[in-house]
RNA sequence: CGCGGAGUGGAGCAGCGGUAGCUCGUUGGGCUCAUAACCCAAAGGUCGUAAGUUCGAGUCUUGCCUCCGCAACCA
């Protein structure tokens, strides 16, 4: 059922400009994306890369506010630091653009005019946060409040940084605007909703029937979201930044980033090619490709289909090859922590040494689960793989025909067996890489292109033609010939991988690149042809280097601790009759044990003197409830009950956090009365 | 019990019903053309855990444990 197709369009996930880029986006996306992308030119196919910058959204209006300036200011600075990174890495798009481009805006109000005049959305009315003072309805993130969990006073509207609940806006006690710092009010607005459940049967059969061959990670993932029954699915925000929504009476509503940003693939086709992009998206021959990372597997994989579907005139794609994610030393990747290897970092760190960092991420592709990055490996890989192996095969190569033939492929005569075996191995190697690429496991690739460097190794070790020049030179002739055949075929092979490095063994072989189809092939240098000088292809990384980065990251640990180690500023005075209104006790801990469901929480029996009262404490993860039973503890007698989990807490217990989180109870210093007040 | 992915020799990964494999590292040997590189050999795993299906289970089923991600926005 294998389907035919004449060209092949790849998208790569729009990173988002509100940073710079890391080895994560690199290994996830970016380096398979152009590995692909390359070998599909190396075999003559006709393929379109499309990258962006995605810099639209609430989180970039959040970070223009911090620093003062505006969000085109942010996207501006990273935008073209993303930009050149990428080229200078040698990420070969076709196209690097952004979602502020004009045609963008264009295409994007088009695509959403056209889905509204075929009535495909589902316009909706409810009521979210609108602050009064600055006159506009506030995003999820806009809001901070307490959270009803942890009690932490900047939990955000969609999630509490502290305890890492999710939440709703309006789950936040007393919600205070970003914006004005005012107390926002309940008001009507009106969104317009895509409604994914009508497409629903369509993408089961299409995913779960059709797609069978999907990676089981994003096979898995689209079946779990499918099997919960999608929902319709709001395509529009109130905020100022962001493509308008190009509706009469829609002021102050802009696209959701998530409905604007992969229209993003189809803009920056546009913009390159203004007269044939619809054959690189509408022309059944065309086989698309969305390379992303696993958080964005849901919007390539159901929504964005159903937006392309809702349209009528699109493909939808064929594959949706999502990587897990790539950790940096045991610890997660964090843009806000600044816990990354940045590209633009790399670059200028450790200059010349692109290939380096494309190799070791893609033989430690996160293909199939989480991978981990280590400076160590990074080093390992280069000194015993790439010099070692790969290096110092065409290295001996090369010196030897130098030494014995002055630079010159000498003539092959009288083949042994072994010689024979020896190019039967490597002549399989073409479809052997064709089917590892073809199904997108360059990880395996890579290594298959590494194999061939193993067996030229092995060779030259079994022939000893060193030995062989004092007696026999014809024979040395043959070894170095097929040596040199290997050479060659090296250069072919791992042209998608290592371009940098394979442009500069062409220069050392004296050829142009010599094309994927005579990969395998024994006759790619002719006798009597000239070697080019001979130079190092790769050298080792000695210590200091890896020192430098290992010690970066642990400056970096540092600062970051640091920061979050500062005792918090003592707040605002408040008068003594308001401290009296709290009613703080000394209860006895009755009964203690875990709420189930919840990771975090503790129901608590506690005597108050008077009576028994439950109350509901966040303090799971530093507690086994049995210890606390029996013992005494501080809670908020009269603060007003709130259910959590389903379950009604009549009072708040007293913790003192520390700054990583951690939670420790208070608790008096001897036995006391239960009831008794705490002044 | 919200959902998905993953747990395999020291490290990183592959295998997904029929004698446990690859790369690196380690140990011993060989070679000296080569960036102390290369080649050969060996040691090292009861495949997270418990039960089940089967003539036979890393490989299928179920429970449990651990890690990661998603659940309105850092690959």
């Amino acid at each position: 059922m294998e389907k035919q197709f004449k060209r092949t369009l790849i998208t790569t996930a729009l990173p988002y400009a509100n940073g710079p880029v890391h080895i994560g986006h690199l290994a996830g996306v970016y380096i398979p994306a152009d590995i692909y992308a390359r070998y599909l030119r190396l075999k003559g196919e006709e393929v379109l890369m499309i990258g962006g910058s995605d810099e639209h959204g609430v989180p970039i209006t959040l970070r223009a506010k911090k620093e003062n300036v505006t969000p085109q200011d942010i996207v501006d600075r990273y935008h073209f630091l993303i930009k050149k990174s990428f080229e200078d890495f040698g990420i070969t798009f076709d196209i690097y653009s952004r979602t502020t481009s004009p045609t963008h805006y264009q295409t994007a109000s088009e695509f959403f005019r056209i889905l509204y005049d075929k009535g495909v959305f589902i316009e909706k009315t409810s009521e979210q946060y609108y602050d009064e003072k600055s006159g506009q309805f506030l995003a999820d993130r806009y809001i901070m409040g307490v959270c009803p969990h942890c009690g932490n006073d900047q939990a955000y509207g969609d999630q509490c940084e502290a305890c890492g609940t999710s939440l709703s806006p309006t789950d936040l006690i007393r919600p205070k605007s970003m914006i004005s710092g005012s107390i926002p009010i309940m008001k009507e607005t009106k969104h317009w909703y895509l409604p994914l459940d009508k497409y629903e049967p369509f993408l089961r059969k299409w995913i779960l029937e059709d797609h069978t061959e999907w990676k089981s990670n994003v096979y898995g993932q689209c079946k779990s979201w499918l099997d919960m029954g999608l929902q319709p699915r709001a395509v529009s925000r109130d905020l100022d930044w962001g493509i308008p929504v190009p509706v009469e009476h829609a002021e102050g509503k802009v696209l959701y980033v998530w409905f604007d940003a992969p229209i993003g693939y189809i803009s920056n086709t546009k913009e390159l090619l203004p007269d044939s992009w619809e054959t690189w998206w509408k022309d059944p021959e065309t086989r698309m490709l969305h390379f992303i990372g696993k958080d964005n597997i849901v919007f390539h994989c159901i929504v964005f289909p159903t937006m392309l579907m809702a349209d009528g005139t699109y493909n939808l794609p064929e594959n949706v090859p999502a990587n897990e994610f790539l950790n940096l030393e045991g610890d997660k990747i964090s843009t806000t922590r600044n816990r990354a290897v940045w590209l633009h970092e790399y670059l200028e760190e450790i200059p010349g040494k692109q290939d380096v960092l494309r190799y070791v991420l893609t033989a430690n592709a996160p293909e199939t689960k989480d991978n981990d990055f280590t400076w160590k490996d990074f080093q390992a890989r280069n000194n015993n793989e790439l010099v070692a192996i790969l290096g110092n095969f065409v290295n001996r190569a090369l010196v030897l025909t130098e030494k014995y033939f002055g630079g010159k492929v000498p003539a092959a005569s009288g083949l042994t067996d072994y010689d024979r075996q020896t190019l039967h191995d490597f002549i399989h190697v073409k479809r052997d890489l064709e089917r590892l690429l073809d199904t997108f496991h360059f990880r395996d690739a890579q290594k298959e292109a590494m194999n061939l460097a193993r067996i030229g190794n092995k060779y030259l070790a079994d022939t000893e033609p060193w030995k062989l020049a004092k007696t026999d030179m014809p024979r040395v002739a043959t070894i170095i010939h097929i040596a040199l055949q290997i050479t060659a075929n090296l250069a072919i092979a791992f042209e998608p991988f290592l371009p940098f490095s394979m442009a500069k063994l062409n220069r050392m072989l004296n050829v142009e690149p010599l094309g994927w189809d005579r990969l395998g092939l024994t006759g790619l240098l002719e006798a009597g042809h000239q070697l080019g000088k001979t130079e190092l292809l790769f050298e080792k990384i000695e210590d200091p280097v890896i020192e430098a980065q290992v010690q970066k990251l642990q400056e970096t640990k540092k600062a970051n601790e640091k920061a979050n180690n500062q005792t918090k500023p003592i707040r605002e005075t408040v008068a003594f009759d308001d401290f009296g209104k709290l009613d703080i006790r000394v209860g006895t801990v009755l009964a203690c044990e875990k709420v189930a469901g919840a990771d975090k929480l503790l129901q608590f029996l506690i005597d108050d003197g008077l009576e028994q009262r439950t109350i509901i404490s966040g303090i799971a993860p530093f507690y086994d409830p049995e210890t606390l039973t029996g013992k005494q503890v501080c809670f908020i007698a009269n603060l007003a009950p709130r259910k959590l989990k389903g379950i009604v807490s009549q009072g708040m217990i007293l913790s003192a956090e520390d700054t990583d989180g951690k939670l420790v109870v208070i608790t008096p210093e001897k036995f006391i009365r239960a009831g008794s007040e705490v002044k």
